[in-house]
DNA sequence: ATTTTTTATTTGGTTAACCAAATTTTTAAA
DNA sequence: TTTAAAAATTTGGTTAACCAAATAAAAAAT
């Protein structure tokens, strides 16, 4: 990760994102490498961790428990996730009877910050007529969220691809004995795995 | 309320409160009073009701579903009340099963600021020989609310006082079936209502 | 009515997080 | 290799929240 991107991406000036990641490196959090790229230590990467464990464990509880859209639970988690207290997410973890992934299908890291993440192939470029399980979302745009949910497409339901069109790249698929037709767009940013 | 004490119980400096406090004005949330005494407007008490709501909310939370002690929760709440979402809150009331009093025995206000404040006696002021429902608890401190919890004294609980020695103020009440002896200090931040 | 004490206010600073506009360095093209 | 473009860095500022010390005003005591 180079300083501009990192800028862009947080939408920052690339002065003060400089000066930011200086600090970070002076607590050790992140390491400026010879040729100027940017990479989190071990350190770093653990308090990263921390911090996407608690962002999906609160929106786990939003979906669950509080019944919110799973398309509206990432801005909330935003804040949440910056509540201090260890212990607290672990609670809420058992609480929620340790998900290991969240709405969006995205893997839950555990207390120790180990998360496994599943190999998967987006819609895509997924094989004809064959049966696949959707793991995840490569997207969290709240409209694309939000039409996909109209179309009950989230993690865990299955779905089998019947074929793509030659030239736009639309895929028709079968999902619970429906047929329905998405764009390539959509279709890249639905992650599958291959039912057995 | 006046700007040294408020100082004080901020733990800032008063130049750091008047600068503070004139910004609020201008934002109508107080206002300073030709005494120089301030007040919270209906907006500022509205905003203030808001956040005691989610505190407390947080706080009922906390301990009925994260299994918390009652003494821990008042730290975390004091994070957990500055979670942007009106919404939010409200969902959590419903969770929580619109909840009236938080553990503590303070009273939630509800969706649109009402919070209903029961008249309490503090238990060196209770009469002798009567019987009483603990209500509430006056005082937030950790130990004094673990030492109440060693004693499973806590809002809800019924008790009795037996007699106040003479010398020293100390009760001694009778808490399910057992007699014990409280100093002044633990029966003033007692909060009682007289059993029908 | 003075004097003393307390409280409020002003003034001059600091630090953290930002930014815009140079300037320098690096990388990519020609 | 030069030159052009892109990225990194420096420099000089701003704003919000703070504070300490000085001064002014108000309240309390004598
Ligand atoms: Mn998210
Ligand atoms: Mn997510
Ligand atoms: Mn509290
Ligand atoms: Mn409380």
């Amino acid at each position: 990760m180079n300083n501009t991107t990192l800028a862009k991406e947080l939408d920052l000036n690339p002065a003060t994102v400089l000066e930011m990641v200086r600090k970070l490196a002076v607590k050790k959090l992140v390491q400026i490498l010879s040729d100027k790229s940017i990479r989190l230590t071990e350190k770093g990467e653990k308090k990263a961790l921390l911090i996407i464990r608690k962002h999906r464990l609160w929106e786990v509880f939003l979906t669950e428990k509080l019944q919110y859209n799973w398309n509206e639970v990432h801005v909330l988690a935003e804040q949440l996730e910056h509540i201090e207290s260890v212990d607290l997410v672990d609670r809420l973890d058992a609480f929620l009877k340790f998900p290991t992934v969240d709405p969006h299908g995205d893997p839950i890291p555990d207390k120790n910050g180990n998360l496994k993440i599943k190999t998967t192939i987006s819609l895509d470029k997924a094989l004809i007529k064959k049966n696949y399980t959707i793991v995840n979302l490569a997207d969290t745009n709240d409209i694309f969220l939000q039409y996909l949910g109209e179309l009950k497409i989230k993690p865990g339901i299955k779905l089998k691809l019947l074929n793509r069109n030659e030239y736009d790249a639309t895929v028709s698929v079968i999902i619970s004995k429906k047929t329905l037709q998405l764009s390539n767009k959509v279709a890249k940013n639905i992650l599958l795995e291959l039912v057995n």
